[in-house]
DNA sequence: AATGAATGAGCCTTCATTCAT
DNA sequence: GATGAATGAAGGCTCATTCAT
């Protein structure tokens, strides 16, 4: 109301997050007017259609979160650049269900069920951060060649992305005893040191508690 | 025709298909039931409705493999092991998008968007493969905890989901010249490499060529 | 199975149940055949389709209860025959719901939704009962007329159909504490009571007790 | 157009006849929108599905004519009072088929087939005729019990009804000479003679013409 | 700028019926 | 004579979209 956009606003974070609950065909224009409060005409009012809805979403989406697509690096030794970026990844990663994080699960779907919006999600989002952590590889393997290069970092974003996919079934699958890996410095430190190990800048993984100390 | 149930398969394979390309919600019976060759009503009649046609496709779908749940790995030494557990589970993710492999790509729906029939794709298909991967990795790592050992496998099996996840856009993010890594034989010796590395049992990841001679 | 037509009675009987109970559109075949412990082709096998067992069922209805149309009047005098007459009809309305007696509520759906078949009703069923009742109102009031003598009737047919009608909800409507009248004595003793003090033939009706000792 | 509801109000209209002719089940929306001039998804926008619609049509049904509830008694002498009841209720169900009058016919249906609606239209519609019935013929009867009351309400009332459920039928019972009861000043006449001789309060019924002068 | 009313396309499901054995 | 498999028609309902104000 005081701002002319506050509607506009309101409904694309609520479609966010109804996208990344249900997927693009699963959600309804109905639940996303009625999370933002607003009209069941509001949509195509604001954005013609369910389609230019998304794709305004889809573009805010990493829009206000590129400020932060590089954690800051500085100067620092390249081993310690790789722990601080899957640090700054799994942060993203793991997050509660219902912490309003609709934007790393909805990449995740776009992935699964590309859509035209998609490109921009490339290069608006996914490129930086990918070759972000190529250049940091790059420092850590000089002579490595395209491929191999993009092999390492699937591995690192995989090890990462893994559970967010399975994040709804761990509990089940790991039996209530095991406290899972969902918690942000346990499963950071683990990535690093896994992937420092691989790399040969650190000592081999899964010797008992935390490697690092 | 010949075979008394030869409707019900077909209907099975076309649901597998539709199911794992578009998710529950947007597959349409009619298009089940149109590759099926089968009429419209038949859903119905075989199998009730559309949730009793995606409860047996996802118990369909694990049973039909358990018989290779196992890859025979006798009493080979436990990094050779490791080595062929990962062939065999990247030969399941990297398949080409028609080759009719359905299955993984269903589960993998299936984790991100739970439905009642997810318990038992757990129990059936599921645990037996991360049981499997747990004891080769407690074989190499006997002292490890519950929770390291989760974390192990995940960093396993995140390796290579992560690939049949970014599989339609890795061409458009690594760009034309780089052949990525959709190669059963490549990708599978990276992964064993990598983790076997990680774990102090081969030479450091990414030196160049294929580290493995 | 002993007698060849043992399936073709078991689906009368239940068809007969199911159209009381729903009416013909929502009696459904699939429930016909299985109360019937038949399968669901049956009912075409033997009937063609559902409109040639429905006739059967209301032919069947009251063939099979037609001995029984006359209830023995022998030389009575007439209020007697009026009394015995509408305690033979009342029993008929008054049978608990699942008595199986499925053929008098049938007959009234017939009458209120009618079918082609309504004229095979009407003369095999309803003109028997009802020119019997009008031949004992024609003993009681010989010169009337016909308009007169067919409102007589329907006076005597309407103070009992009503109960049938009314059945499910009577509970309801007149509260936990009232009986009801769904007691075929006291039901035929009233109507036959309150018919033939109208008829000037008995004491005014509702004077307190029962006014027949 | 010119009132805001009145495609609601016409949607209520249509589905009454509709519902009174066929049944719940029977009906069908496409018809009842039809025959509204309204599209086929009004019914789910107005009333969200077809039991909402019933049920509205029910409670709709009774509250419109409530005003007419009572026909205005006054001081009159009880015999008086309860032949004009008697007027009021045939004017009731003695209608056209396709006067529009679907109220009556619709609550027989009810009757027969209850639905969770019923309970309003108990409450609504037919306790108040009742009771205002009962309190009639309690000024007659002043000692009467609680069941016979009952059972005299019922008298009354079954030779009313009688008429609207054999309305279909009398014609080819009665046969072509007999113009039948279907008159409302006849009826009325009739069935408040009946009644009232019943009750001592006039001579016996029957005796040729008309017995009221 | 914004909204309540209304719409058309499409989907899942039901059901009587038919076919092939 | 009887049955399991299969089918075509139709119904209720959902949903994104558009209209009129």
């Amino acid at each position: 109301m005081s701002s002319p956009d506050a509607t506009k606003d309101r409904l694309i974070e609520a479609a966010g997050r109804e996208f990344a609950e249900k997927g693009y065909d699963s959600a309804r224009i109905r639940t996303i007017c009625e999370r933002a409060g607003a009209n069941l005409a509001a949509v195509n009012y604001h954005f013609g259609d369910k389609q230019g809805l998304y794709r305004t979403v889809l573009t805010e989406a990493y829009r206000r979160r590129s400020t932060t697509v590089t954690p800051d690096l500085g100067d620092l030794p390249p081993a310690e650049k790789l722990r601080r970026f899957i640090r700054f990844f799994v942060e993203q990663v793991v997050v509660g269900e219902d912490d309003g994080e609709w934007r790393l699960p909805l990449i995740l779907r776009e992935l699964f069920d590309p859509t035209p919006a998609l490109d921009d999600v490339i290069d608006g989002w996914i490129r930086p951060r990918f070759e972000l952590l190529g250049s940091i590889l790059r420092e850590i393997r000089p002579g490595v060649d395209e491929r191999r290069l993009a092999a390492l970092c699937f591995s690192v974003v995989g090890q990462c992305i893994v559970h967010r996919i399975t994040m709804k079934v761990s509990g089940r699958l790991l039996g209530p005893g095991n406290p899972g890996c969902l918690d942000a410095d346990y499963l950071s430190d683990h990535v690093a040191d896994f992937t420092l190990a691989a790399l040969g800048l650190g000592p081999p993984a899964g010797m008992g508690g935390p490697a690092r100390e």
